[in-house]
Order: structure tokens, then C-alpha cells, then sequence
DNA sequence: GAGTGGTCTAGACCACTGT
DNA sequence: CAGTGGTCTAGACCACTCC
């Protein structure tokens, strides 16, 4: 005999996704109306409740109410994209001011996508200093990166770049925030100071949230985030850009191309 | 004011990790001890104990007991992987039974690893269908394998690759389940009648696990698993075989190199 | 201030596990 | 059967949002 709390979120996910209550519309109270509704004490109603929003169905609200969640931007982010920003830095400004990696991923137009970035240094823990190949403490340039649907308000994802400070701090414009957007994105940032990347490493888990990501990117306590660990090398085999990106698990897509190499006939 | 629920979990999590209950040990009873200790009710002490669940630090076992998590065996898979399996298809049979992919990802020796397979055949859906390239309601393979570590209960992913049947049937050992572990994996099933593999597309996406998949793979409620849809595609351009693959996303990471072109000196 | 969801309590009874 | 965790209730009070 399932329970009733399973049996009250199994009932709620259909009347949602038979769309009796549309994406954005508000669910009837807590209490009284669905407690008398399901005849349940409050307590179980919620426990039903918790499970939707584990699953990413529904919105709740302190002090407002409980709202069916809309179906969010996608991300799909595709291996593709390395090749193509690596070839883009040899274009003019003008071509690489148009359009950045994230429109690439997502299908939004430059004028739909929100972007903000934070730029600041910190010296490197044990962790990072051991990805870099360098000694702990080393000074490191922080830039994290949130980029969004204009309109909604969590970010599509987070992104958190390291780099090494005496590396990129030969040119001067690199250090600021202020020259963000930049066009052409890291790569061509790289390229400014004689660095040419050969190839990416890209290490993927999920987990849950913490309890920061919870509130910055508006992730459901219960959904899973993906994190990839971005490890970029360049033609002299130094490690020159290390990155930590999250994403909600429930709307982003990663798509690797393995290409092989053919038998002989 | 933090809550008392989050406190508590805090409290638990640090004495966990502290090495008060060793892995595998027992915790103190709900009720009355732990209650008792923190002073809340019992209630609000299992909503502590709900966060370290979903978090993966604690099992709880109805009728027995909760018990700290112990540290389970990890999957690193690497896209290297790909090539390797296509070259050992032209080795000789007794290079290819002496170890496999899995063994490769988890760092496990074949005396280690355990193996299940399950052989069936179903009506493509249409979802599937699309996948291939074909009519909906076209005959599959479909192949479930779970491969884990002995000793422990739960496997550590569990993949379901199907393929379409009238293309495999040509050779009949593929059909059979007894043929497993077949020396070499299904690129030399495939190789046996007559198809190479071009290139593999992986897709890669987090979510929670179904109800099925808490109890096939042991995973706790709350903690996500990592969902990879792998697609290979043949010289020809045909797509031959079609695989979801499912692991706990707590203790795997999935490791794709990408190799890019170099700049014109 | 009214209305909403968030936390917490005390106590009852059920379901599962091992002896 | 005893002991454990699982579900459920009724009611109290707190915290947040909007008018």
C-alpha cells in the first residue's frame, strides 16, 4: 500500500502535466484547500509537496504560494565548440564582438542573453595548485562568469576561471573586469599573451547543490547539478586555464563527439 | 537564525566526518537516543537525518538501523576508452577475453568485477526509433548490463544498449545472452557482421533516479545520477546501436579529451 | 495586518527485521 | 516478540510578502 504522501504527489504531477494548472499558474493553498481536498494533516500534504519540487515540477514561494514551474532555457553545449572558438580568434573584432560561446549553446540571440562577470585574486589551496602543476599559494586571477535568459532570473549556469596572474598579467587589459565581454572569449584573451591552446580536458560529475548554488542559480533543493572540471593545456603542455562549471542538472545537455580512427582495409 | 534541522545535520555531518562513527558503523538510535541528545522530536531529527541521505553520507535501514556510507568503489571513464575498444577488436581472442572496458574505467582486476547481463527484444518507440533512423514499432536487441564490484550489493552503472535486430540476426550468436562476456565487447560483435564504428556521440544530462533505479543501484533518494544517451554511428553513416547508461553521480566522472587543431605558423 | 508558506512538537500507530 | 525506522495527525508559533 504506497503511501499517502506518494499517492497525493502522484495525483498532483498528473493534474500538472495534464496541464490543469498551467506553467506560472499558483497551486490552490497549502491550507486549507488542499489539506481538505486530500483529507491529510498539513504535514503530509507537504511531504507530497517536497517531493515536486525534488523533481523540478514546482516552484515554492514563502509567503506567496506554490506555482507550477515553467520549462526553463536549455542548455546543450557540444564539443564542437572548442574547435569553433579556437577558430574565431583569428577573425576580425568585429566578426568575434557578434556572437560568444554561450549564444552557441543555448540559441539565444546576443540581445536575449544576460551576462555579468566578477573578476578578483586569490592565491591557490592545495587543490588548484596541484591542477596547475605549481606551488600552493601561487597567485591566481578568479573571474566567475553567469550568464542567463534575459528575463529569467537565475542564471543558465555558473563558471568560475582560474588563471595564473604573473602568466596573463603581461597584458594589463586581461586583470579587468571592465573589458568583459571580451570578444573572442578566453582563447583570444590567451592568445594577447603568446599562449596557444592544444587541448581541453573536460572531468564530469554530478551532485547536489550547495546550499549557495541553491540560491544563486534557483535550483531546487533535491535536483542535482552537473559539474565540469575544465582543464585547458597549451602547446607547450603547461596548464594554463582551469575551470569549474555548474549547471542545473534538469536542463542542460553535454555533447561529446568521439571520432575513431578508421581500420585498415 | 538557521534552522534546528540544519543544525543538527551540521552537527552530524562534522562528527561523521570526524571519524566519531567509522564507515559502516552504526549511528545512535532515533529514538530515544539521538532525540534525547538534541533535545527536538523526533520529527525534526529525522529531517536532519533526511538531508545526510540525500547527500550520500548515511543509509537508513527500516527495522535495523542507520549506518554511515561507506566509501564505494568510484568510475573514472575516460573517452580514450572509445579507441581503445575499437583497436582491441583485431586482436587475437585471447588478448581480448583477458580484460574489458569496464575493468579499464573502475581500475578493477576481473576476479573483482561482476557481471549480469539480460538479453530481450521490443518494439521500438518512437523515441528510440528517431534515435535510429527507422520506423517506430522496428524490432530492437535490447541488452541490459550491470557491472559492479563483488562484495558489493549494488552495481556500478548499469547500461541498456539496444540494436536493431534484422541487422545482427545475420550472425545468431549475438542474440544469446550465454555469448557474455563477449571477448571484445560489441565492437567485435558488430565487427562479426561486418560494421566499423566512424565516430560515438555521447550525450550527457543529471537527474534524479527513478523509483526503479533507487533500488537497482542503491542510490539514495536525493542523490542524482548521471544519464549518458551513447550513440554510434558506422562508416556508413548508419546509426547501429543506441545506449543509455546510468550511474550514481556521486562517485563517477566522466573524462572527455578534447584535441584541438594548431594554428598556421 | 492579513495571508501565505516554514518549523517544530507530542503522541499515535504501522511496517520491517532479527531473535 | 522486541526493537527499529516509517507514516500520519492536530495544533502551535515563526518568517516572509504584499497591501
Amino acid at each position: 500500500m504506497a503511501a499517502k504522501y506518494d499517492s497525493i504527489a502522484a495525483d498532483l504531477r498528473r493534474r500538472i502535466q495534464t496541464g490543469e494548472w498551467s506553467p506560472g499558474a499558483r497551486l490552490p493553498n497549502e491550507e486549507p484547500d488542499l489539506t481538505t481536498e486530500y483529507k491529510v494533516s498539513l504535514n503530509t500534504l507537504r511531504r507530497a509537496l517536497d517531493l515536486l519540487v525534488s523533481e523540478g515540477l514546482i516552484d515554492k514561494r514563502q509567503g506567496i504560494g506554490n506555482f507550477v514551474r515553467p520549462a526553463r532555457q536549455r542548455t546543450r553545449r557540444t564539443t564542437e565548440r572548442y574547435q569553433w572558438e579556437k577558430d574565431r580568434v583569428h577573425l576580425p573584432e568585429s566578426e568575434r564582438r557578434a556572437t560568444g560561446a554561450t549564444e552557441q549553446d543555448t540559441g539565444l540571440s546576443p540581445a536575449d542573453l544576460a551576462f555579468a562577470v566578477e573578476y578578483g585574486t586569490e592565491a591557490a589551496n592545495v587543490e588548484l595548485a596541484e591542477a596547475f602543476g605549481v606551488a600552493a599559494g601561487t597567485r591566481l586571477l578568479r573571474r566567475v562568469y553567469r550568464t542567463g535568459k534575459k528575463g529569467e532570473g537565475a542564471p543558465l549556469g555558473e563558471s568560475t576561471s582560474y588563471l595564473l596572474y604573473d602568466m596573463v598579467s603581461a597584458n594589463p587589459d586581461l586583470l579587468f573586469a571592465e573589458n568583459e565581454p571580451w570578444p573572442g572569449g578566453t582563447m583570444h584573451q590567451l592568445s594577447t599573451v603568446g599562449i596557444e591552446i592544444d587541448h581541453i580536458v573536460d572531468e564530469v560529475t554530478a551532485r547536489p547543490p550547495t546550499a549557495d548554488e541553491i540560491d544563486r542559480l534557483e535550483i531546487p533543493p533535491g535536483v542535482a547539478v552537473i559539474a565540469l572540471r575544465k582543464t585547458s593545456v597549451d602547446t607547450t603542455g603547461r596548464v594554463v586555464e582551469v575551470a569549474d562549471i555548474v549547471w542545473p542538472g534538469d536542463r542542460t545537455t553535454l555533447v561529446y563527439t568521439t571520432q575513431l580512427k578508421r581500420w585498415q582495409p
